[in-house]
DNA sequence: ACATGATCATAA
DNA sequence: TTATGATCATGT
């Protein structure tokens, strides 16, 4: 077992110390298997990181990094450097949200400060064979903060009204609401239009591709269109 | 071609 | 049942 990071800086330096290795490179060293697919361990990649940098495994509504303030993402990317799925990043609450603020939001914790390591994601390539690359320690700018607020806003607002079945995924420019469940029959707990309990889809947040992409490019100087 | 809605594994 | 880790696979 690899013991948790004291520092930002050793966090830092062990993540880059996993880019140009394979997944299964990585995941021999830890005496893993490596699956032929992801169909059914999907979560197979970011677990495997998890385990290389230290991080405590456990199902924890928290950062990865708690101590160092810090949130651990994987990101599958294609051959161009582009993200080819979108992120999820936590649970929507359903109930309860009354006060609740971006500033105060569980979603805004996480994404305070998020270690992103890009991982090719080509179906084509083996799991075994795909490669890590270097990864990025992000914080939110002003205009990405401000972005994330407003989307954040319209989709609560849909939750406080009772609105949750008029939610659909075209929500949001840059953060959107999906179902989160193990399959379309799994019910929670939400409100109706007249404030009364009803029972719903769980919903996740997901940080769109065309967002995730617009991090990477900031970061490692890649060419943007439009 | 790509996004949306659906789904898979596992732990507590 | 809720959270974690996400990608799959179909419809548009």
């Amino acid at each position: 077992m690899i013991p948790s990071p004291k520092t930002e800086n050793e966090l830092l330096e062990r993540a880059y110390s996993l880019a140009g290795y394979s997944l299964g490179e990585l995941a021999a060293q830890h005496g893993l298997h490596c699956p032929a697919d992801l169909r059914r361990e999907k979560g197979w990649v970011g677990m495997l990181l998890e385990t290389c940098l230290g991080a405590t495994a456990g199902s924890k509504p928290e950062q990865d990094f708690q101590e160092l303030g810090i949130e651990l993402k994987s990101i599958p990317i294609s051959h161009l450097g582009k993200p080819l799925e979108t992120t999820f990043v936590c649970v929507a609450p359903l109930t309860g949200v009354q006060g609740l603020t971006w500033e105060t939001s569980h979603i805004r914790n996480k994404l305070s400060k998020v270690l992103w390591i890009p991982v090719e994601g080509e179906r084509e390539i083996p799991v075994c064979e795909r490669r890590v690359g270097m990864p990025m320690l992000w914080q939110a700018n002003e205009e990405e903060e401000a972005q994330l607020k407003a989307d954040w806003e319209e989709l609560m607002e849909f939750i406080v009204l009772g609105k949750v079945h008029e939610i659909s995924a075209k929500h949001g420019e840059y953060l959107q609401l999906r179902p989160k469940a193990a399959n379309s029959k799994v019910k929670t707990e939400a409100y109706g239009a007249k404030g009364q309990p009803i029972k719903t889809l769980p919903r996740g947040f997901y940080l769109r591709t065309q967002f995730t992409a617009k991090l990477l490019a900031r970061h490692f100087m890649l060419p943007e269109e439009g």
